[in-house]
DNA sequence: TTACCATGGATTGTATTCAGTGTATACAAT
DNA sequence: ATTGTATACACTGAATACAATCCATGGTAA
């Protein structure tokens, strides 16, 4: 059978089951899913040192990092610089990084400012969410009722909330300013949504939020808002009262 | 004298005029004064956009960039991610990336969050500030009211102001959602600060900002510091009055 | 003993190279 | 003409090799 006889597609090569084998072998670039190794090793970390397997205030090395992920030091040192501009590592030149640490006045500090931003964003949102905006929330609100016992699904829905609401405000800066703010929340470690009786009354100034948003009433949403971020302050500092060094 | 008295660079391999004419013609790592060539590259591109030698909507590519600036790709792909998270760059996977762009819009935003973020860090300094800080802040608005007709001078004491203050605010929150804030400044373009009356205002305003300070009236300061944005905003507005699509 | 400086190790900074992706273009088949 | 396929090109993503730098340490001379 000379090539000639291969009837139609004349245009494609030839099948090559060598071919196949090597491309099932190896190690794809995009193995994660469209995400790219410094996105994995940033998320790596983050989540490491969210879950204090990282401790705060260790010291870490490109080196390291990136015999630790199974990664070259090009994609960790992409990450950790990414991390660093965030302020969740600080970088020594020439001697690796430290895992930053917050105290508690630190995290006074921190719920200072989004006592200032998270409130204009819900009266933002109150001016100008969408009815399908204000649905989608009261969708997450809907689900979150559902799941109080369940931190991990909590959390999840509590940032879909806030992020909703940071949506519907439409200001992409008061949204950069409340990112580097949160940038810093997994150095505070375990969530305040642990303990059910504070999710229970987050779920409830969750709603008292929302409410005043369908009211389209700005001055509440802003004031209950202020209320939920102190409230959520509070906690915390009623967690660490026997320890007032360290928030994580 | 013996060879072994050179000064510095004790590392440095025997002198050699040869490889000192090769050093002097070749662009030294550390040519710039301690600065990575990374550090080199994110200075010169945000120059470049700030200065509109880069267009805003321009496209920019790893290799064009570092051919541009005579270095390899390492250092600009880190200052181009730099510029991404910054938000000055809008990252586009396997396709280099593009200049942001604001609209009026885009900086009506910008400022609503400095009318925030900007008063809040006038009254903290007001409650907060040391004595030498005060002193400081009164020095560079003394050098200020002797360089008003010289706008580049100007820029430089009218960002060391505000420094300054959010230095003494001491809130690291604080500043950083304020320089979230401000990475964006570049695509504005040109300073209001060009225009001397405007810069006479600004200066007075500094002026009523630092005596609100002085005489620790928080209240005051967060007025003071409320009208100086409102103030810039509405310069900004009256400048791109007749081109309501692009503010820079 | 003390001050000083050279040396070595650890770590980052930079360049280069290779592999994979995405888009545009040319060309065969309908 | 139009559609589908293969190829070419440009670019980024990642790995590796090399240079520069910092710090600690130990030896040497005063």
């Amino acid at each position: 059978m000379t090539p000639r006889s291969r009837p139609k597609r004349s245009l494609r090569s030839r099948p090559d089951d060598a071919a196949l084998k090597r491309i099932s072998s190896r190690r794809v670039p995009e193995g994660g899913g469209g995400r790219s190794l410094a996105e994995v090793a940033c998320d790596e970390i983050r989540r490491a040192i969210r879950e204090g397997r990282v401790p705060t205030g260790a010291h870490l090395t490109e080196v390291d990092v990136a015999s630790w992920l199974g990664m070259s030091r090009t994609p960790v040192r992409e990450a950790m610089r990414r991390l660093q501009s965030e302020g969740l590592l600080l970088n020594q030149p020439f001697r690796g990084a430290l895992v930053m640490r917050l105290d508690a006045e630190d995290m006074q500090q921190m719920f200072a400012v989004r006592e200032l931003l998270e409130p204009a964003a819900a009266a933002a949102c109150a001016l100008q969410a969408t009815e399908t905006e204000m649905r989608a929330l009261r969708g997450v609100l809907e689900r979150e009722a559902r799941v109080l016992g369940d931190p991990a699904a909590l959390i999840l829905l509590n940032r879909q909330f806030h992020d909703l609401i940071l949506e519907a405000a439409r200001n992409q800066f008061l949204g950069r300013a409340i990112a580097a703010v949160y940038a810093l929340i997994p150095l505070l470690g375990d969530s305040n949504l642990l303990d059910e009786p504070h999710a229970r009354a987050a779920h409830a100034q969750h709603l008292a939020i929302l409410d005043a948003i369908e009211a389209r009433d700005a001055a509440r949403a802003e004031t209950v808002a202020r209320e939920h971020v102190r409230h959520s302050l509070e906690h915390r500092l009623a967690r660490i009262a026997g320890d007032p060094g360290r928030p994580s």
